[in-house]
DNA sequence: ACTGTTTTTGAGCGATCACTCAAGTTATCA
DNA sequence: TGATAACTTGAGTGATCGCTCAAAAACAGT
């Protein structure tokens, strides 16, 4: 005996998603959210809690989406290391000028920036989702290293950590005023990069 | 037959990076900026314009103290290669938590990924200050060519946009909760990675 | 000390910020 | 179909935003 949301929230906050990661946290202003999700204030407050929670859900997220494209590309290749060089092609494809995505440059990356010295909860939340990728990224190294893709003496944390510097400055630089072409061989740079670290045959 | 200005021009400047470096342009109010400089409104607008003038002008400061310090380096080393190795190193003691700065991360490269959907005009500055800096950077790499530190083959300008978003890179990485040894060994990786454009003897 | 010029001051401007809530609307039940 | 519960609405809240300007203060030259 009660009546049904209009909204469907996934869809509601993949608007959100994408304002906040076009605009960060602090330049989507309430009236810029209400027009994009086509919702009065109080249905997005009754819903979401308040700008912080919407912001917090929209990039919990661009995390989920990110690391399911990473699982999708990974298991498109033959191995491991193959399939994160094609994921850093990938990233310089949709991170290159003209592409439709709201930023070339990470959600993440630009929210750690944006908030860590402004707001400690959004930052910490950032920092979180940077910690589980670079574990995921260990984790993944250290398979690849059992399989005998990489060489036996490999620090896969280490490596794991320069992956993800290297993926951070791939997307942040593509913000720049670039071309694609200079983009795509960036990305191809560091794909030459992880080739020193396989294993010699 | 006047009066002289109570506030120096240079300190001022000086203390507004300091404030936008550790909290972003948006994240910087201007009462915050009136205590961080001990000046009332009437006098900051009489002396900087704007907000924005403020910004610009800050921003340039950093930018003109960055490049000091990368001359800095460069000089005090016996080769260029080894100058942008020691560079990397430097840039990891500077960006290291614990350290003094307002922020682990670049000012220019905050402001891109803060600005670039929100405010043009200071993101197009930015957006010059890195192409600047590609620039030197490629020009440098040539000079070590000539002096047969880099391989006869080098395609510079592209390993000069390698070497920037590594820089880029490792200095937002540094913004995440991480130790100082970390990031150490992270621009070790990084100045590994160099030596392997060096002219095999 | 007086005058003339410049700088500093800070109360306060309109605009916008994130957010609230009473009233209106709508779907679901009996 | 009427009662009920949930959702939507949007005018309006106080706070803060960047910024202005008339008045007060402070120095330099005579």
């Amino acid at each position: 005996m009660a009546r049904n949301a209009r909204y469907d929230r996934q869809i509601a906050l993949d608007k959100a998603m994408n304002l906040f990661w076009e605009r960060g946290y602090a330049g989507a202003s309430m009236k810029q959210i209400e027009q994009a999700l086509d919702m009065r204030p109080g249905s997005i407050y009754a819903t979401f809690g308040s700008k912080d929670g919407l912001f917090s859900e929209a990039l919990a997220a661009y995390a989920q989406r990110s690391g399911l494209e990473l699982r999708e590309h990974l298991a498109g290749s033959p191995s491991v290391m193959d399939g994160l060089q094609e994921h850093l092609r990938c990233i310089a494809r949709q991170a290159s000028p003209g592409g439709e995505s709201p930023s070339r440059a990470c959600m993440v990356v630009k929210t750690l920036l944006e908030a860590s010295n402004t707001n400690t909860a959004i930052a910490n939340q950032a920092n979180s989702i940077l910690s589980a990728i670079e574990q995921a990224l260990t984790e993944l190294l250290e398979q690849a290293k059992l399989q005998g893709e990489l060489a036996p003496g490999t620090h896969c944390a280490r490596l794991a950590r320069l992956l993800q510097a290297q993926i951070i400055g791939l997307r942040s630089f593509a913000q720049r005023e670039i071309s694609p072409e200079q983009v795509a061989e960036l990305a191809e740079d560091m794909a030459a990069m992880l080739d020193h670290y396989r294993a010699r045959h």
